[in-house]
DNA sequence: AATGAATGAGTCTTCATTCAT
DNA sequence: CATGAATGAAGACTCATTCAT
């Protein structure tokens, strides 16, 4: 990614963040990246491309934390209880891309449809430490697809707290509160 | 609500839950509720007013079906279970609202800033009867504002797993995973 | 057609031939027709359909005068003679449509294909006159098909000598010479 | 011309002849020619001027091919068979150039004016071979001036015959057939 | 109560041209 | 000699809104 490129990248996410993918516009982008309208479209064909290029490198870089993040931990409850952190503050940071990408999640125009195509698999990913903790029996056994749905959930909820109450958020708290949630419900026993 | 009226609410949702709030037109709006572009005017200021009205006339029904199924239960436990269940309900049969919602939550346009305001004290409403619960011991007690919105979050994973994979949804099993997620969470004991 | 499309209509004749299809521009159009640009595609869905509408009707006006101007004659040699004096007319009193099929007829964009094979058919309209004539042995027996785009070619000459040479062009004069050039040639004998 | 500027014409020609003046890019033009867009501007001013280039180069080519074919012949009437015989050689091997000047040939801007005044040369010339036939007798006493453009037309001719049949044109058969038309027309005597 | 022709501000996109290397 | 990143003016097209009927 050469600086201006990257320069396109951020303008975009932010704008598109603000906005929506139709209520953004080029020249928004273009001035805010600090660069002519014209470059826009010397480094991308068309407003939809820098759309789908935000999120796919977007999500790449999410991804990429992610498994980092999990890669030095072998138990896997553990796993579990790291990737309710490791989400909650990649919402967080990324608080943008995720606002791009829920914002974009319900229609049916094409790209609705592949946004959610990328969400379904990033769910799916987090499918797979659900199933590994369900096979050691350190989760219960259940409908995996479903419970991986709410888990995303769960954090989109993170978001919205985040969103509706800004600022005054405390993360740690939020953690805490998240895991025992995701972990043991809410029902007092 | 005349009978045209009624005609362009429910075009407008169909439409806005399609589209989004830019994407959506007014041709389109006025072609799919079976009237002339100018009858829009005629009951509406703007395509904004008509959003703000999709958007109150629609919560209202909402709130209305929640208390409604809520009014008859006493046992405040039987209350939260019960308001996992309509929740549910709602998001399936109201889907094309919940979307609507859903696509306006996250940007800084006055119309998105209003609608988080309009969810807030929908969920804020959740916070109610999990105070209740809370209060006679059923419930963890807890911060009940984040709870409120996991409880919140848990709802919209429904609505995106039922977005994401269509047709093939079991309403009864979800009730019930949802449910034992919401009160016991996914660990094993 | 309705006064505004007909308004439409006739700027767009003017400006396509002033400046080709590239080079007219929909605020051109608009402002010659006395109407907002938005009325264009109020009534046309793009500048394509516009120029294509042009053509189109334009062509029609041009087969109405030519065979109004020879259903009534018998004998075919008058009929071809008629048939010089007639052309030479319409390419004068229709330069502007003239002018615009004629710069649309070499490139390889769709809309200039396509204007070729309505030319095209124009011309295999003569080739029916040449035919009756060669039939009944007041022309020459040969290759119809070249020689009815010969034809045409002496009529696109006389544009052509009357673009170059503006006001001075004497049409009765011209006739006179165009129907012995293209009866007779132009050796002497 | 360098090879370089060469590669330029040649590029510049071609896509001329496919698109039109306002049609064709500066970067078509580039990447056919095999060079960066920042090298046309090192050979040429602007786009006009690569244009101008292209057609006073190309009609030098023609004048010179067109005086040597005659050069060597006495007979008036041999050189005006010939002028048919070499003009349609011309036509056929030059095609794109033909294409270029003739889809320039009808607008108002100062290009096409200036496109005029040199076919209006081109076809002087033509008009001085006329002329000497006349003088001879060998052609009949006539408005030359416009005699010249009906033989120029009746090239132009087939050149549209040529695009709108593609391939299967007869060159020798063409010739003859032209030759008869322009020397003792289509009437059966 | 309802219409639909007409509008024009605003948007995406193209492309000739410049200029630092 | 030659390049290609960057520009911005201009053009096609959209669409919320108005208004006479």
């Amino acid at each position: 990614m050469t600086k201006t490129k990257l320069a396109i990248f951020n303008s975009a996410i932010e704008i598109f963040s603000k906005s929506g993918y139709e209520g953004a516009t080029m020249d928004e982008i273009a001035y805010n990246a600090g660069v002519a309208k014209g470059t826009l479209y010397y480094y991308f064909k068309s407003k939809e491309e820098i759309f789908q290029y935000v999120i796919k490198e977007g999500i790449n870089v999410l991804d990429m934390k992610v498994s980092n993040a999990l890669s030095s931990i072998n138990v896997s409850i553990d796993k579990i209880i790291m990737l309710c952190r490791v989400q909650l503050e990649l919402v967080y940071e990324h608080r943008n891309l995720f606002k791009v990408i829920l914002s974009q999640l319900w229609g049916q125009e094409l790209r609705q449809i592949e946004v959610r195509g990328i969400v379904r698999k990033y769910i799916m990913d987090i499918e797979k430490y659900l199933k590994e903790a369900i096979d050691d029996g350190t989760v219960k056994s259940s409908e995996t697809s479903f419970m991986s749905y709410t888990f995303f959930g769960t954090v989109v909820a993170a978001a919205v707290y985040e969103l509706i109450n800004e600022d005054k958020v405390n993360l740690e708290e939020m953690e805490k509160n998240l895991t025992s949630y995701i972990l043991k419900g809410i029902q007092n026993i």
